[in-house]
DNA sequence: TCCAATTTCGTACGTTGTACGAAGATGTCA
DNA sequence: TGACATCTTCGTACAACGTACGAAATTGGA
């Protein structure tokens, strides 16, 4: 009898899994019978992330992952409780890939940097912007990028609480303006037109439906919009816009 | 033989589904042979939104929205194209179900409105958070939504461009609080457990776990999060922190 | 050498959207 | 009135998904 009953292990399974290669993670016990697995985790999650990349969220299914390694279906399951907790594992795993540059001194270019590091990122991996659906998980990587998005904001004379509350919008806003290029993206491939050839195809369309409704306002926008972009939207200069009145904001809340 | 070679409509079909009620619709065909219809495409649509509003959008199936009439699945599909064409159709029929408050005088106070609007009817159906990754339609109540929105920051001083991106950035923000309460509402239901317990459950995994790695900016705003809310973040106070400073920003960009 | 622990993975189930085609209902025209 | 064209309804079926289950294979330790 122990003195330590060996309670069900209420902690969360993807916790250690997340951390698998850091100081702290638990030793496995030392019995280590049974085949040898013929993968690693890493490489499974690696391969994830690459389909992600390649082909989308969506085509990361389990068959489609074990098939890479020329292993059945249900072997994965032996790597990876679930597809969630996969899905958490390459979150942080991809974030681990990202280069944390050097914070410049300048306040205002901090905070640009902390906005334009994430959107960088979300372009270059926007399945993220699904998969953070599931929860801000706190593995390794990300608790890193945390840290040095923390240090952007470290000393400008906000509060603890305001510091991260500063990160939530500059990295928030990011990810919208990354939405917004993603579903002008798949709009495109879905229709298998461009913007212009949508409004192209539509407006006949649309001038008829829309024949009785007013939208004074709206119509006046659009159309400055469609002759400055040609297109509906352009996101990379709302990107500039927005950040600069969010920063504008912020160092103005501090006084400087 | 028509001079007019009646070409495949290559507009969007969806379009004219929109905007079956306003007065350009085209009127059906004279000949109207076969079965009445047993319900409206209103009707349906409204039972989707209702379905979605009490078990979330993953519980709106076809199957699911058919029974709930007495109809086979299959009958859907005379009402409605497909399935995400209804998502769509449910976005904006929602929208239409809000008002929309008379604008203060108040530059402030109107961006405030709109942002806090926004919030309010994500928070009352958050599976629009889900819905909009599918396209910002163009369906009759969105576009009086839109011009109500442009309306709020008309006369501010700013350019037609910034005054699309001021709404984008206010809306998104907005979302952005949303889908963090939404995130930790789903949490909360996987789990089991509140967040407080959560961390809880998870204290001593978490220490062992990530001994030897040092966050001490993320520990101490971690902390004073916690001692603050009592959790790790509290949206309603993000929501009001983050609105006065993107407000802040924008107003000393027009010289207020 | 034998057993216990592990990994591997074929099969199967429930669920989804929806393609297909038959059956039934209805308006129009001869 | 009867015949037909047109429309709605919906049962069946399929492919794809995550994954539960349990048997087979493989390995290390006793």
């Amino acid at each position: 009898m122990s003195d330590v009953p060996d309670q069900p292990d209420q902690s969360d399974p993807s916790l250690r899994l997340l951390w698998r290669h850091r100081a702290g993670a638990r030793e496995e016990p030392k019995t280590k019978r049974g085949p040898k697995q013929k993968v690693s985790v890493d490489e499974i999650v690696d391969a994830a992330i690459d389909l992600a990349d390649a082909e989308g969220l969506a085509a990361v299914t389990m068959r489609a992952i074990a098939q890479r390694f020329g292993l059945g279906a249900m072997t994965l399951y032996s790597y990876v409780p679930n597809r969630d907790a996969l899905l958490v594992l390459m979150a942080d795993q991809v974030t681990g890939r990202a280069e944390l540059p050097e914070l410049p001194e300048d306040p205002r270019k901090r905070l640009e940097l902390v906005a334009n590091h994430t959107h960088d990122e979300l372009r270059a991996h926007p399945w993220l912007l699904e998969v953070q659906d599931v929860r801000p998980w706190l593995g390794p990587n990300m608790s890193e990028r945390y840290e040095w998005q923390l240090r952007a904001v470290d000393g400008l004379g906000l509060s603890d609480l305001e510091m991260d509350q500063t990160v939530a919008v500059l990295v928030g806003f990011a990810g919208n303006i990354a939405r917004s290029e993603l579903m002008k993206r798949r709009a495109e491939q879905v229709t298998g037109m461009t913007e212009a050839e949508w409004w192209e195809a539509n407006y006949d369309t649309l001038n008829e439906v829309m024949a009785g409704s007013h939208y004074p306002l709206a119509n006046r926008v659009g159309t400055a919009a469609g002759e400055a972009y040609q297109a509906a939207s352009d996101p990379a200069r709302e990107l500039d816009y927005g950040l600069a009145r969010i920063i504008d904001g912020v160092l103005a809340h501090v006084g400087r």
